[in-house]
RNA sequence: GGCACCAUAGUCUAGCGGCUAGGACAUUCGCCUCUCACGUGAAAGACCGGAGUUCGAUUCUCCGUGGUGCUACCA
């Protein structure tokens, strides 16, 4: 057969042969060692987890190595195709810090860099030119089966001839044998054709590949004729990858789990094109436990998959950030422990440190971290979040933070600071009701009752008729202590001998100010809180407290 | 069905032939303390199973088992 011939027939509208786009898109001149990193998302929803982690990976990479990181619109289904979904990537990364340096950065906004057009459906002509040179050299031929099946087809074909016979036939010894004069007769004839890889390998025989991630491995060669240029005239993920990774400079790929086993195809492509692959890092893949079974985190059944989800819920994103980062290097918290202060870009990140396990999404410790990273903050930094935060969630909240600023950093102030801060909030969302006393009233609370209920009444009719709001800390808990020993509440020591001949204790006693004040068994620091409330509240509330028992 | 990846406590993991198997989160119990926290001390909790190599295997090899992924003209 002439190759030439043939890629004449299938491509005539192609102008320039690879090696024009070779030099169009010269290497790039960068410091040696410089690694250029990507990330691809495909605008089909949201940006998920997975890709901040693979974000991150590459954005580490990039910056540690003074290469390139940059960001690639994969937009080749358009029946998958969201509207808006390219946005959202862009500007999750940016907000989360990842920011790429060149390339793709929404819709309405100009692509940054040299080595444009980011944005894959822009780059057809590119793709046939390379797919034309593969015809060239006889490493593609045309294939009319026509394949524009749904997935629930292709699955459904694919049980089939799972029960049929052993394996599914990887060569298409049909269209590949097809005669230069049936392939001529069938594109005069209108018939569709996608383009696949006529491929040489041989799945017997293996050969060596080194995972920046996984190690060194031994894989299979590819023996699949895999579909190069869609019906369409778009070629999906495989070739796309071969042809903008060598354009586009790459030279680290890194990418989820799921890729591995099509990594002998892409190399494949490469070798048939005598172009070089670039390095690879096969990232694991974030799951969770789903009744009791470990599953890949989806997009559909799990919220926390999008990144957006942290948002909603006010994680900061130095918390989501420095969790992701743990998964990646386990090591992470270590130093975080001995450097409580350093910026993460200190902390000496390693794609060999990254594991090659399947993490589980845990909240518990995520909750932990942002916990201990909020503590940190002063009152005003920490308002300022929740402010912003309940400005794009809970606009009622807003006002009533923007009417009540003083106070709020006031009551955000108690405990703050200082070696040992109070750790109580790991989500903006959750202050409106952690904190709720201080703006609204309260319902009546109920009391332990191991409390004798008399005896509570008692001391807090005194404590109301007593009470002083000009006390300091330590004479205010001298009051309550007072009033609450004249009311048969117990020092601590004396009560734990002898539980049942006492109302309670002194520590009773002052959480039945707690409880009455604020309706919660866990609070900052009580008088503090009773200085804000003004002493009208606090007496209102002592006084409700006393008729609700 | 085929092919591949993975396998240490509930979870994330350290370990790279000999360790009382280390740390973090969560759990439980003390201490501190006016409560809840914070802090602090402690407890409980793990090498998937079986062969082989070896003087010695959590670690190396093989076979099982389990989980996961791929097997699309989706990425």
């Amino acid at each position: 057969m002439d190759y030439n011939k043939l890629a004449e027939l299938l491509y005539p509208n192609v102008q320039h042969d690879m090696q024009y786009y070779l030099n169009v898109y010269p290497a790039r001149k960068l410091p040696a060692g410089a690694e250029v990193t990507r990330l691809g998302p495909s605008p089909t929803g949201y940006l998920h987890i997975g890709h901040l982690y693979s974000a991150m990976i590459s954005r580490i990479t990039a910056t540690k190595t003074h290469g390139v990181f940059y960001l690639r619109l994969e937009d080749t289904d358009q029946k998958r195709y969201i509207p808006g979904a390219g946005d959202v990537a862009y500007d999750m990364l940016c907000y989360y810090g990842v920011k790429p340096d060149e390339g793709y950065r929404g819709d309405n906004l100009e692509q940054i860099g040299e080595y444009g057009d980011y944005v894959q459906s822009h780059r057809t002509e590119i793709y046939q030119t390379f797919a034309k040179e593969l015809v060239k050299r006889g490493r593609a031929f045309p294939c009319f089966c026509g394949a524009n099946d749904s997935k629930e087809d292709i699955l459904e074909r694919r049980e089939k001839e799972l029960s049929e016979s052993e394996t599914i036939t990887e060569h298409d010894e049909h269209c590949r044998n097809l005669s230069f004069e049936q392939i001529k007769a069938n594109i005069e004839a209108g018939k569709p054709w996608a383009l696949k890889l006529l491929s040489t390998g041989d799945p017997e025989k293996q050969h060596d590949f080194v995972d920046l991630i996984k190690g060194k491995r031994v894989i299979r060669e590819n023996g699949k004729d895999i579909v190069l240029v869609k019906s369409n005239g778009i070629p999906p993920y495989a070739l796309a990858h071969v042809v903008d990774d060598t354009l586009m400079g790459t030279t680290i790929v890194v990418r989820g789990e799921e890729w591995y086993p099509s990594v002998a195809a892409h190399i494949e492509t490469f070798l048939a094109l005598g172009l070089k692959p670039p390095k690879y890092a096969h990232t694991p893949v974030i799951s969770k436990l789903d009744d009791g079974n470990k599953r890949k985190l989806s997009k559909r059944k799990d919220p926390e998959a999008d990144v957006r989800f942290y948002i909603e819920q006010g994680y900061p994103k130095e918390a989501v950030k420095e969790y992701v980062l743990n998964l990646l290097n386990s090591d992470f918290e270590m130093w975080r422990n001995q450097n409580p202060l350093s910026d993460i870009a200190e902390f000496p990140f390693s794609i060999k440190k990254i594991g090659s396990n399947n993490p589980m999404f845990d909240f518990e410790k995520l909750n932990n971290i942002s916990k201990n990273i909020i503590s940190r903050w002063p009152a005003e930094r920490v308002f300022a979040e929740i402010y912003a935060w309940a400005e794009k969630f809970d606009g009622k909240y807003a006002n009533l933070l923007q009417n009540n600023k003083e106070t709020m950093i006031k009551m955000l102030s108690i405990d703050r600071g200082g070696d040992r801060p109070r750790k109580d909030i790991f989500a903006w969302s959750m202050v409106k009701d952690l904190y709720d006393y201080i703006f609204n009233d309260i319902a009546p609370a109920t009391i332990d009752e191991r409390i004798n209920k008399n005896s509570a009444k008692d001391f807090l009719k005194e404590y109301i008729e007593k009470y002083d709001h000009k006390l300091d800390k330590q004479a205010w808990f001298d009051q309550i202590k007072q009033i609450a020993l004249g009311h048969n509440f117990a020092d601590n020591k004396e009560y734990k001998a002898n539980p049942s001949a006492y109302a309670g204790n002194v520590a009773d006693a002052c959480n039945l100010v707690r409880v009455a004040v604020t309706g919660k068994t866990a609070t900052p620091d009580l008088c503090s809180i009773m200085q804000l409330l003004g002493k009208d509240k606090v007496k209102n509330r002592l006084q409700n407290m006393i008729n609700s028992l």
